[in-house]
RNA sequence: GCCCCGUUCGUCUAGCCAGGCCUAGGACACAAGGUUUUCAUCCUUGCGACAGGGGUUCGAAUCCCCUACGGGGUGCCA
């Protein structure tokens, strides 16, 4: 068994977009479960779109995402060069052989491949023209997802332009011979245009590598037809990371359009996935990408954290929004988020939950604070538990448990009178972490503050 | 137009290759309850699909054919 090559041929235009990072993904995903090679190629042929900038975007969004590359820009390697820009003479040396061979020639200043066959010329529908065409045999292609798919090239292509740019087709063949890559996993898109790449293949007489064409991604359908686009909500990698999410998470959200693991197992961290990724596993229907499932994966990484880990994209969303910064305290930042992790799915929406730890002037939620002020013993109950917790020396959730319970005791009341008052005096919502322990780091200043804070309204609301 | 690929709950999917174990399983979403405080956690329950039609077979989600629908390709784009 000679040893598997992949590569990933991304070209480094804008942003990258959730496709492109699955075909990344699935490449290195397959070189590291069989102890291939990961190639990383750029196709930059297209001057004008590619720059320093877009290029080095692309290669941190990969890191960002856990996909390093055994060969290509940064780390080098025996086959490069890894940009297209500079393998021109590869492409020259390639293209003499075909033109050694008679399989090349000219034409309106561009140089054709010459397909093998009877010609005759038709009139082409889509063309709207007479065309030339060759009854070319047929070309199976062996797909490991779909199987032996036949297919036959009928018209000459273009394999270098008239402005001496080589084209995408022949490109692609020749770095993919020339870097002894074994094994291409793609979108499905490229399937109808893989005779063309067998074709060349056979006139280089090299056999074809394996291939595998993998699903596309489509879009809402609430958002239009057809596979997803750069457009779209959700289909770009750094919104993901800008917006906090975890990139264990988009991995592996990611690997399951389109791929499962064949049993229930939804939750996985890549080392898993290295473990249990399999090429035959892939589904032949396009997926539908659902941002919602996409929030649910990420929650699952979220709750899994051990705190430490938790703490760093916790600390950059709370960063983000102007609530801590380098003068907070670390060890009530740590209580703070410590019992916060286990209730909030997205650490976008973590500053607007956990706001009333940081600051005093945190938003009030309208509807709370209205059915609260409807009870008719709101002012007295907030008066008794502000009297009652003032005096607590030792501050933590048992005493202040104790004192609450007594207190209910004593007016024969549950316990439970006091907690949603406490809970929107010192948070302004209904929701959140658990009482006690978040008045515990809350703190007695802070809680008495508020609380006495709130008798005020109330005084005013009720005169 | 022609060619290629596909089609299981609203969505991601298991099952299909090796037909019976499928009154089709799981997850997200949604809905209703519950967790003696909480619209954001958690638990329980519910809702919900084999695209349609033929055929083969004792028996088909599974095999074959047709139709419909979806996607892709058909470019001197990649």
């Amino acid at each position: 068994m000679t040893q598997i090559r992949v590569r990933f041929a991304p070209s480094p235009t804008g942003s990258i977009h959730i496709g492109t990072a699955r075909t990344a993904l699935f490449n290195w995903l397959f070189a590291r479960k069989t102890g291939g090679t990961f190639v990383l190629r750029i196709e930059d042929t297209d001057k004008q779109r590619n720059t320093q900038a877009a290029l080095e975007d692309l290669l941190s969004n990969l890191r960002w995402l856990g996909i390093d590359w055994d060969e290509g820009p940064e780390v080098g390697g025996d086959y490069g060069p890894y940009f297209q820009s500079q393998r021109g003479e590869i492409y020259q040396s390639y293209l003499q052989k075909l033109r050694e061979a008679g399989r090349a020639y000219e034409k309106d200043g561009a140089t054709y491949f010459k397909l093998q066959g009877e010609r005759y010329t038709e009139y082409d529908d889509y063309q709207k023209a007479e065309v030339e065409k060759v009854r070319t045999e047929p070309v199976v292609i062996d797909d490991i997802i779909r199987g032996q798919v036949t297919r036959r090239e009928e018209r000459d292509f273009v394999i270098v332009r008239s402005n001496g740019d080589p084209s995408f087709h022949f490109v692609n063949v020749v770095d993919d011979i020339a870097m002894g890559i074994t094994h291409v996993l793609r979108g499905e898109d490229h399937l109808s245009n893989t005779s063309k790449h067998v074709e060349l293949y056979k006139a280089f007489g090299i056999a074809t590598p394996r291939y595998a064409h993998m699903p596309m991604i489509l879009k809402d359908p609430a958002l239009g037809k057809g596979k997803m686009s750069k457009r779209d909500r959700g289909a770009l990698i750094e919104d993901y990371r800008s917006r906090d999410f975890l990139p264990e998470a988009v991995f592996n959200f990611i690997a399951l359009l389109g791929w499962s693991p064949k049993d229930d197992q939804e939750v996985f961290s890549i080392a898993e996935l290295v473990e249990r990724f399999d090429l035959k596993d892939l589904q032949k229907a396009g997926a539908r990408f659902d941002e919602k499932k996409m929030a649910h994966i990420n929650f699952e990484h979220m709750k899994r954290l051990p705190l430490d880990r938790y703490l760093e994209p916790a600390s950059s969303a709370l960063r983000k929004a102007g609530l801590v910064d380098d003068t907070t305290d670390s060890s009530y930042l740590r209580a703070a988020l410590g019992i916060c992790q286990q209730k909030i799915n997205r650490f976008e929406d973590l500053p607007a939950f956990s706001a009333y730890f940081f600051k005093d002037d945190y938003p009030i939620d309208e509807k709370a604070q209205a059915k609260l002020f409807k009870r008719a013993d709101a002012k007295q109950r907030i008066q008794e538990a502000t009297q009652a917790l003032q005096p607590i020396a030792d501050w933590n959730a048992s005493a202040i448990e104790a004192v609450l319970q007594d207190l209910a005791t004593q007016k024969e009341l549950k316990i439970f009178a006091y907690f949603p008052l406490l809970r929107f005096a010192v948070s302004g919502v209904g929701g959140g972490p658990d009482l006690l322990p978040m008045l515990e780091i809350l703190g007695k200043d802070r809680v008495v503050a508020r609380l006495k804070a709130l008798q005020d309204r109330l005084a005013t609301t009720h005169s």
